[in-house]
DNA sequence: GGCGTAGTTTGACAGATACCGTACTACGGC
DNA sequence: GCCGTAGTACGGTATCTGTCAAACTACGCC
């Protein structure tokens, strides 16, 4: 049984300054209740979704989404400290990307099955 | 492509009066953003958790939760609304089930990968 | 340095939510 | 009919949540 690290997780450039430095919750301390929380909303679900397609990091402006700027640090927000996504700066931009690797280890196929479920909702939805 | 009913589902006991009658979501109203959110409490993960393992349906009683008569039956509430339970009065009681039908022929294995996501929570923290 | 852009902070708002307590309804058994 | 129990409606509380607008910070480019 190996013991997970349970120190939250930081992410920052070199150098970076403290208001540059994005605190991260710890594989022990992602939660499920938070990981279904944070997935239980349209816009989360989007960018999760938008994630788990791209081949590399996205920007948070990448992904299109349907509220303003604000709203959308807010959301990103959320889900970075659910742990589903790590966040770290670059320049003027804040690249993103799930944390597959933890989710898959603490709950095995839940993400992708989640992201099934949200492809399966979508086409439901998109042929109605 | 089979178009599933979109009714809303009404259980009750033969000769219900109007307020032993319960309605439910139609398959096709089930949304997976409702689903998650229903989920993402520990209280009605716990009744969720409890009812996959029961052979039978259970009453609002059978589990114990460490929340109030009237919170259990919000709870219970938000799980029928959401379309991840079917309720139907029975005597006194309330009969509760998981739709896991419907569930999985919405979101194939969602409702199997949060559970064992839920067993494993439960594990991680019972051993820290 | 100025400018434009990505992203943030702050405050506000309206609505939702989990929770409780109290009084109540409906049922079943005696 | 009475009693006990399962569950509910209602009102209230405190908190949370998604959203916006406005002002702001940090960065990269010219």
């Amino acid at each position: 049984m190996v013991r997970m690290t349970a120190r939250p997780l930081v992410t920052a450039p070199a150098g970076a300054a403290p208001g540059r430095m994005l605190a991260h919750p710890a594989p022990a301390d992602i939660r499920l209740t938070d990981v279904l929380h944070a997935l239980s909303d349209p816009v989360r679900l989007t960018v999760v979704r938008a994630l788990a397609g791209a081949r590399t990091e996205l920007t948070c402006s990448d992904v299109p989404l349907p509220v303003t700027k604000s709203t959308t640090t807010h959301h990103y927000r959320v889900l970075r400290e659910a742990g589903v996504i790590t966040q770290i700066y670059r320049g003027t931009s804040k690249m993103n990307a799930l944390r597959r690797d933890d989710l898959d280890r603490l709950f095995p196929g839940l993400l992708d099955s989640v992201l099934a479920a949200a492809d399966a909702q979508a086409r439901r939805m998109g042929e109605r």
